[in-house]
DNA sequence: TCGCCGATGTTCT
DNA sequence: GAACATCGGCGAT
């Protein structure tokens, strides 16, 4: 079985939950996603395609990287077919393999706080602004759909943002350890 | 353990 | 000139 980037982000975002992402061989299993697409306002995608959201009008199955307050960098999966500007984004991995390649670039050791954050993923990942818009199906990227059929996925708002604040599309790994802050259930 | 706050670049008004 | 899909440090509890 393999991830259909072509499905709409919210099934992309449930789906992702349990697969997981290396970049160069680093990485782990996603246990934390949030779902955006062209009509929410929360969206880099809201409203028209421009410089930096161009990426998520293109084709599925690409990664969309961008700056975060000036100083962390956040990753994303685009979706649904090429021209709907929608997109998943990666919000925590449990880490699995280069363990000590993330603890070097983190400058920490606490594996809970590795990759629990956009930001702090990206960090231990290596992912930069290099590495937007590269094919997921490519090195330096690799994915790996989930084999545990019973894993139990849970949603609820998602974080950080100002608008849409009651859309129930945050997708989290139920139990995690891992996750960037515990589940809040839509109101 | 919790909450406030500053850092810092890019996008949009 | 404001807002922002964040993080880590600091002081208060």
């Amino acid at each position: 079985m393999k991830i259909d980037f072509s499905a709409p982000s919210l099934a992309v975002a449930e789906a992702l939950i349990g697969a997981s992402v290396f970049v160069d061989g680093v990485g782990g299993v996603i246990v934390e996603t949030e779902a955006y697409d062209q009509l929410d306002p929360a969206s880099h995608s809201f409203g028209r395609r421009t410089a930096r959201n161009a990426v998520m009008f293109g084709p599925p199955g690409r990664s969309y990287v961008y700056r975060s307050y000036g100083l962390h960098w956040c990753l994303n999966f685009v979706c649904a077919p090429a021209g709907h500007g929608a997109g998943v984004l990666i919000r925590a991995l449990e880490p699995s393999r280069g363990i000590d390649r993330m603890r070097e670039r983190r400058g920490i050791d606490d594996l809970r706080l590795l990759c629990s954050g956009p930001g702090r993923l990206c960090h231990a990942l290596g992912v930069t602004s290099a590495h937007n818009g590269l094919r997921l199906d490519r090195k330096p990227f690799r994915v790996v759909p989930r084999s545990d059929a019973a894993l139990v996925v849970a949603s609820g708002v998602r974080i950080g943002i100002s608008k849409s604040r009651e859309l129930p599309w945050r997708f989290v790994l139920a139990g995690s350890r891992y996750l960037s802050k515990p589940l809040v259930l839509a109101p």
